[in-house]
DNA sequence: TCCATTTATTGTCATCGAGACAATTATGAG
DNA sequence: CTCATAATTGTCTCGATGACAATAAATGGA
């Protein structure tokens, strides 16, 4: 193997890596954040619990590889209106003990999933509150990846319609309330909270309305969107989050 | 090689990838965003501009590999103050000819740098101005990876002190304008911006100030940055972008 | 020296949105 | 029918924003 320090250094005789994704699921139950957890039955880190991931294959997109492992370690099926996006890549040469591996980390948004089960790697699969995750018993560098990934959607709850990617496609004002209530820890105003959403550009009602116990709640939906494939857009106008006073 | 179909993938022998790093240095030269690209000086893509990267090893983290790169193919050594991020990875399968890369893209934002110098894969290192920068010229995906960069650091100036990476650790606001106005392409009031980032509590004014043409203007920095190294932090109230009526 | 020019900085004012909070409406349960 | 419940609308205050005008403090040339 070449010295690692030779200036000119050649690409041809590339150091082996492997790379991974890992992908971040979150979704409400009960209303808490949940996260899509698996418990390892191989080593490293085994009966640890980890995020579902795996290598990524010599043909495959990253993207499409995170939702196969997905798929093979939860059992979740990828339906067209869930959100994915890339979280980002990490890569600190200690991160396995077995080679050097990269992960590139994922995050989803989804409503409403069926029961996991365990495949591939996993012994089992299941959703885990984020509440209920004891610091320092992720495997690899997990914790790290679902800090960030919480940071992640906190913020783009901020400035785009994710929330309603918790969602139905089709929901109701409150509900919406809820998703971001429970995201961010927080409580927020019924009322300017109904306006604010009503006067947005970014959605419009449906004719249709739900009822429950108290006065029925008028349906929306996000502009442009349908019940197949859901828009995650920017906001028309931002809804900044309470910030610690300091 | 195992049958990539088979659902018990073995990852024993994980497929060869190889792991880049690639440089989108931001600065501003001349009233314009400028950005750094070499000149390949090997296949494939040779005699094109691509941006600064190249091949992690074996042992160093990826924002190193990032550094290092960036010093070997333009001569630009990674100052304290320079404010670097990742930016996302990017790997479908036949992104390089040679074999299955995946490249790590981050981004850097600094001010005045010295005259770049090629090295390594690079013939010939140079400042581009972005809108001298042709479509379909540029190596890779390099082109997507740059237009990523781009929309990235636009809307970081929104809610960071962004913008101060352009600038030396001590700036006027009108500085800091122009910054603003350079890279959303936009003009800003004046007088608006001046009351804004006066009553930020991001900034600080120092004692002195800077004597050009008008009246002498004072001297900020960001509350907390000291010379040597420089803040980004989120700003207490996001200053929004004018966005296209539509 | 005086003045025009340039740039920074402050001031004014109308408008708009956010946030706190109260009131009203429309249902289901008993 | 009455009450509890939840959705929705209304009110009011305050502070931020944006358009624009005015002032301040320097330079450079006549």
């Amino acid at each position: 193997m070449t010295d690692a320090s030779t200036p000119e250094y050649d690409p041809g005789d590339f150091p082996p890596f492997a790379v991974t994704v890992d992908v971040v699921v979150f979704t409400i139950r009960s209303g808490a954040l949940h996260v899509a957890l698996v418990r390892r039955g191989d080593e490293p880190f085994l009966a640890k619990w980890a995020l579902p991931g795996g290598f990524v294959r010599p043909d495959e997109d990253l993207g499409q590889a995170a939702t196969r492992e997905l798929e093979e370690e939860t059992g979740l099926r990828r339906r067209d209106d869930w959100h994915l996006e890339q979280l980002g890549s990490y890569g600190t040469p200690d991160r396995d003990p077995r080679m050097r591996v990269v992960t590139v980390a994922y995050m989803a948004v989804c409503a409403d999933v069926p029961e996991l089960r365990g495949g591939g790697d996993a012994a089992h699969a299941e959703l885990r509150s984020l509440g209920d995750v004891e610091p320092g018993t992720l495997a690899f560098d997990h914790e790290r990846i679902v800090r960030d990934a919480v940071e992640r959607v906190g913020s783009k709850l901020e400035y785009t319609t994710l929330a309603t990617g918790f969602l139905e496609p089709v929901f109701t004002i409150s509900e919406l309330r809820r998703v971001y209530e429970i995201v961010w820890g927080d409580r927020l105003d019924k009322g300017n909270f109904q306006r604010r959403f009503r006067d947005s550009a970014c959605f419009e009602p449906c004719l249709d309305e739900r009822r429950g116990r108290g006065r029925p709640a008028s349906l929306w939906s996000v502009r442009g969107g349908n019940r197949r494939r859901r828009l995650v857009v920017l906001l028309d106008r931002p809804l900044a989050r309470r910030r610690p006073d300091p």
